[in-house]
DNA sequence: CGACGATGCGCACACTGTACGCAAGAGAGA
DNA sequence: TCTCTCTTGCGTACAGTGTGCGCATCGTCG
């Protein structure tokens, strides 16, 4: 503010003021990758994965795009990150008794659908990465799996295939719901409106299908969402009496 | 060419030789949605799902970027179309016998799973595409299923539900496949080659999880490309064995 | 005090999807 | 044959994107 200041700035370096000259100290918190991964997570959740830039997330933490780079490799690893710190939301019961393999079993199935929903741009991710499997979190849960199973009686390398058939059945019919609700988000409307628009489209598109319209005629009157969970359980049980054939109770 | 010609153009109109004035005629093959689909297809099965850019499709058809957009929408769109293109490759049992549901299903698994790895780009997009469904090749195979279901008995609440069950099984294991198969491609080695790189990581991450470990030592010897058959047709069995327990043969 | 490693950030680059408006062709009607 | 409309291609432009690089500044240690 004051002249003698700006005079003594001086000719050979461009003129700096107060205003123009970055504050002394560090006063912003300092970035960390905790509450970067954090921070990606409430923008994911709230607006999807298309809404997830480097700026934009920079901008949320009070800090420049860039500065990101110095806590995370790339833009990949940071959703590496924020997928793992989902995984750690499955509920893993902790009981041991081989007797409740398939209560324990299915709990953490519907758990694993139910954080699955609750994120739902997992879905679009899901495919990229190749190696969330590698995680903390998702070591974790498969590691309960996998000790699950070993102690319904499953040799190991069976047990390592009966986990991977409960969680594909569970991510495929988790990320065809994800997917739905995604767009479902994007139309901004609630569920039922969303599938009342729809009905037409989808009819229309049925019309030379049989057994497909008289599908979609059965569930006109459901409630969508309950619909969805009966189809859930309805598979997982399923899945379950199948796996079922090969254990020792 | 010729030096009247030039003249007649006169000074209104800016200078144009025969250089920088446009050929006469239309030279290039017309675009058409099936073929901008198609080299879509080429691109994405040969480079993966981010080598996809409008501008490089439309080089590679000798067209300007913004050209494609009489014929497609948008990019999602065009995708949209690429997709359903690839349902048409599943190979759909034409067979009527309901005593055969159990194979014809196996059979219809298998191609669609072979469909999906042979275009593992599926992967990346099948999580953000809500409506793919509806598209003629994927209704051809809903319908399908459906009638396949009905015919082993189940009422066409249960056959669609058991259809949902199926493909999401299906989806699910191939989606984590091709997820793999993704970074393999991009590791630019072969599948044993780059199992035997992850070895001494994977290793490292499961050090705290004795099943894990266990699990890991049992596959070490086996060649990982029929492991992940074996898996899949594990899986299959157990699901079609859920199933079996509703159909009245 | 001076040196150093860690951290934040401005700039720049190459690239993206796509809205817009113009121009040139084909086809139709006079 | 001339004109008028409709379709199709394309050049330009805009508002973004991820991220490499180098500089400025910090807290900390000697």
């Amino acid at each position: 503010m004051s002249p003698q200041e700006q005079a003594e700035a001086g000719p050979p370096t461009p003129v700096q003021s107060v205003w123009t000259r970055p504050r002394a100290g560090r006063e912003q918190p300092a970035l960390s990758r905790d509450q970067i991964v954090a921070e990606a997570l409430r923008l994911l959740d709230s607006d999807g994965i298309d809404a997830l830039s480097m700026r934009k997330l920079g901008t949320r933490l009070g800090a420049g795009a860039t500065s990101l780079y110095r806590h995370v490799a790339n833009k990949d690893e940071l959703i590496e990150l924020a997928i793992d710190e989902i995984y750690g939301e499955i509920e893993i019961p902790r009981s041991t008794d081989p007797a409740n393999w398939r209560m324990d079993a299915a709990h953490c199935a519907q758990s694993l659908r139910a954080t699955m929903l609750r994120h739902p741009w997992i879905a679009s991710v899901l495919g990229e990465m190749g190696m969330s499997y590698l995680g903390p979190n998702a070591m974790r849960l498969a590691e309960f799996l996998l000790a699950l199973f070993t102690r319904a009686g499953l040799p190991t390398t069976e047990a390592d295939q009966a986990a991977s058939t409960l969680v594909a059945y569970v991510t495929g019919m988790a990320t065809s719901e994800a997917a739905y609700l995604n767009v479902l988000a994007r139309s901004g409307h609630t569920e039922q409106q969303y599938v009342e628009s729809l009905w037409p489209t989808a009819e229309q598109a049925a019309e030379s299908y049989p057994h497909l319209r008289e599908g979609y005629a059965e569930q006109r009157g459901k409630d969508p969402r309950t619909a969805r969970d009966e189809n859930f359980q309805y598979g997982l049980d399923r899945v379950l009496d199948g796996l079922e054939t090969r254990t020792t109770h």
